[in-house]
DNA sequence: ATGATTGGTTCATTATTCGAACCATTGGTT
DNA sequence: AACCAATGGTTCGAATAATGAACCAATCAT
């Protein structure tokens, strides 16, 4: 590993649970050397991607990020054309909706949007890591990722979040078939418990994935009737997100019959 | 300079105008070698900071830096607070109004909101890099910047963007006098002919500014009263910003009498 | 066919990064 | 007050990784 990708590496330290890490903390996190993090550390400051606030000097994501997320949106207006067609999404469904995107090993949720149509909501963060085999948003990317990357991530040690939730890899590859013929994968209560999440893949300009939506509903609403607009609200979403990104839907992805 | 910087550098190249660039062009713009940035960028690629698109292979930003921008404003929002402060900022002034912030020697716009009060409008990009001495967020930003920083920007030669832009670090100096006693600094022509800006800066959690709120307005609207209400708004936003993301004015900076 | 691009690769040389040990401060305990 | 265990930050020889001129292969316009 080249000494950039270290650097960038430890970026990824940061979550929702450690916004700010002291140098110690992120030594040993990270498991490399006091020096090094120092010398990484006031690098990545210079650019503008850490900042060191406060008098125990710890670090925390810099305004850089921003500029260059800005940049980025002017590339692939992925955030503002996602935050459209969530407010749309999460009004005709009720429920919750939001967008995650794939990065290495992990998804992570970009945005999301509210219903204020019933009190009580699933609620979300932004930036939030959640996992591949326990969400809608995971198995509905793993559906359609590469052979290869679904290997890789059933076998890695799966986390059980709830009660609920499916670790078995048997059993993954078989709801993973079962969304590859619907185009939409479902999560009963597999991440968080009494929450059913239904959620379609969002596709890249090479046919792959890059990310899903999803649809997120407390179980107790969760009706037949409301299960099959969630459903056709979602892939109709998901397709329309997909093309004004510049993606496109493989071959075998199927379209609604009524379109 | 190590060489997590000078990856890091790389990524400054893009712009609005150049969202997407290929190898060879890089080496150009950064004068470094091909296979130095051919490396670099592979290792920007692996981590997601930028990805190669279509079949000339050419860079353009990748979507971590989504991820982190995220991060960021779950550690500060920044975005978020200054969005809603600027639809309303926008609304009561009925002029464009935007939130930058410096990075290094760059002034870079992240976000902007259109009044609908009037047919014509100055309109914005966000991740637009503005110049120091010819707006009036650059002069809203040096008005309280640091001696030095002051010293190197008025060293450095100053474009002329239209034929009203001031270019005299004497004339330059006296303008920041004058800023430091309203609190608030103005542009008339000076980067974008017709269009006259006022900003007030907005501080961080050590007194020092980090950018500046700014409304800007065609020059023909720009009446003695509509003058006034703006500066007493925009004193009024950039205080709230400054306060809602964790800063401090500096003890010398005007307050409004009346608050 | 030709020549000039492009993206990508190689490998000996060189310069940078690494890391154990060290320093200076801080904050809590006794 | 003395002590200990943290913290952030620094040093310098050894080890490693970055460098860059030259080289491929592919594409494209002439």
């Amino acid at each position: 590993m080249g000494t950039v990708s270290k650097a960038l590496s430890l970026l990824n330290l940061f979550n929702h649970g450690r916004l700010e890490i002291g140098l110690s903390d992120i030594t040993r996190l990270s498991g490399m050397n006091k020096a090094t993090v120092y010398r990484l550390m006031s690098e990545l400051q210079a650019q503008g991607f850490v900042e060191q606030v406060g008098n125990d000097r710890a670090y925390r994501l810099g305004p850089e990020v921003l500029r260059l997320a800005a940049l980025r949106e002017a590339t692939v207006p992925l955030l503002s054309v996602s935050q459209e067609i969530l407010r749309q999404l999460c009004e005709t469904t009720g429920e919750t909706a939001h967008m995650s995107i794939a990065q290495g090993h992990q998804l992570n949720t970009l945005t999301h949007a509210y219903s204020a149509q019933h009190g009580t909501r699933v609620t979300m963060e932004d930036a939030e890591i959640l996992s591949f085999h326990a969400t809608g948003s995971g198995l509905a990317f793993l559906s359609y990722a590469e052979d290869g990357f679904v290997d890789e991530v059933l076998a890695q040690p799966l986390a059980l979040h709830t009660p609920q939730t499916q670790t078995d890899p048997q059993k993954l590859r078989a709801a993973l078939t079962r969304a590859r013929v619907l185009g939409i994968a479902e999560s009963i209560g597999g991440f968080e418990a009494d929450v059913h999440s239904h959620a379609a893949p969002i596709f890249g300009p090479d046919q792959r994935p890059i990310g899903a939506l999803a649809v997120a509903a407390p179980m107790s609403r969760m009706t037949t009737e409301l299960k099959s607009r969630i459903c056709h609200e979602l892939k109709a979403a998901a397709l329309d997100l997909t093309q004004r990104i510049g993606g496109f839907c493989p071959p075998d992805y199927p379209q609604d019959q009524a379109a």
